[in-house]
DNA sequence: AAAAAAATACCCCATAAGGGCGATTGATTC
DNA sequence: GAATCAATCGCCCTTATGGGGTATTTTTTT
């Protein structure tokens, strides 16, 4: 079905890790991997010119981290594909991964023929992870995005405490008209037309 | 301080396990074993009968779980604190546990001196449970107790899907005014006085 | 430099919401 | 047998809400 060769980069500071990941990955048929940084800075630096479509990025890397430099890669380069290939399983890392952007979280102990299969995964459109981790996702999803500006969630916040429109112009010391103002834009932007809904909406989607 | 006798209770399937738990908090001062259950149906036929202070449960038994026996057994002996003693450390275990009424949770690799001190912390109102555990619990908690009836609930559903007064009545066939009722019991039973709130608290509380 | 987004403020108007109060029926609990 | 709770239906009245506009200033992005 799919013949395109898929083009890798990878992401890892430790050396001996990084090379053998990428002679197994550039000499697997259907991939290629001719790129390889051992730290965040050097990745962010080249990745924007380079033809990638997946990244495989460790967590732990001297300087800036794997979830940082994922979370100004993705957010320049949002048709790279990132997977977070780490040793760290925690809680921590893997929601901050998801919300910085990754799109696959595997541990280091994955073999390379899963890593391969993942990959191609990835590729397609799905979210490869291990079931252990799987399961301490649940809880936690993306926020895909987030519509509303600073001003606008300080005061959807308000509005779930109770406070009508006099009150919260009170609070963030506005005039009532310009509350409303903003009550209109809230409701335009998260397409509801009704506080209850809004603010459903808000606490599913973690804006609140 | 507190020199009262701690009646403990164990669930537990295996005989050997069973047995050797029971000599060790029997034979510890301050501590006394006298029952001890192969299954839950058993424990929950006895344990209503006995002066019972804290119950040390296994989830794994044979026939109904001890998830189910807690449930059971704390509507009927809230006054009992129940700790989880187990091998299970997945969510979902953890997370029914809590539901189901349980204070502690500990892993069976927990060495006895350490269990003794847990089931002190328990009788004195703590909730023992490993680092481990602890960090998986903090995104659930229990409902502690949901004052809304099904009815207030399901209204309560609607009305965070944005529907007025009207629209909620037609959908569940009621009068509006029957409806409006209803919306101010559960405003008093929230203790809130509009929508916007009664809706964040519940979801906070996980009502709807 | 131009364009877009955010923050600010105001008006009019119809309707929805919330508070107060009363009432009946049936089920459950004590 | 009494009391409580849940569910149902109703009226009156005041205030809050939401939709429709319009407009200026500042900040951010391109």
């Amino acid at each position: 079905m799919n013949t395109e060769i898929i083009h890798i980069a990878i992401v890892e500071d430790d050396n001996e890790i990084r090379q053998t990941l990428q002679l197994i990955l550039d000499g697997s048929t259907g991939f290629s991997c001719k790129y390889a940084f051992p730290d965040a800075e050097s990745a962010i630096a080249s990745l924007p010119n380079l033809p990638i479509d997946v990244a495989l990025m460790d967590i732990d890397l001297p300087g800036k981290s794997g979830i940082d430099a994922t979370r100004e890669l993705k957010k320049k380069l949002p048709e790279i594909d990132f997977i977070m290939l780490t040793v760290q399983s925690d809680d921590d890392s893997i929601f901050e991964s998801l919300c910085a952007g990754a799109s696959g979280y595997l541990l280091k102990d994955t073999n390379p023929a899963e890593l391969l299969v993942h990959i191609k995964e990835v590729f397609n459109g799905g979210s490869p992870m291990s079931s252990q981790i799987a399961r301490r996702i649940i809880n936690s999803f993306r926020i895909i995005d987030n519509p509303l500006s600073e001003r606008e969630t300080e005061i959807l916040k308000l509005l779930s405490q109770g406070l009508n429109y006099k009150d919260v112009a009170e609070t963030v010391f506005l005039s009532p008209h310009t509350v409303k103002t903003h009550i209109k834009n809230i409701y335009s932007k998260l397409h509801v037309n009704n506080r209850a809904e809004a603010i459903y909406k808000a606490i599913k989607q973690k804006l609140i």
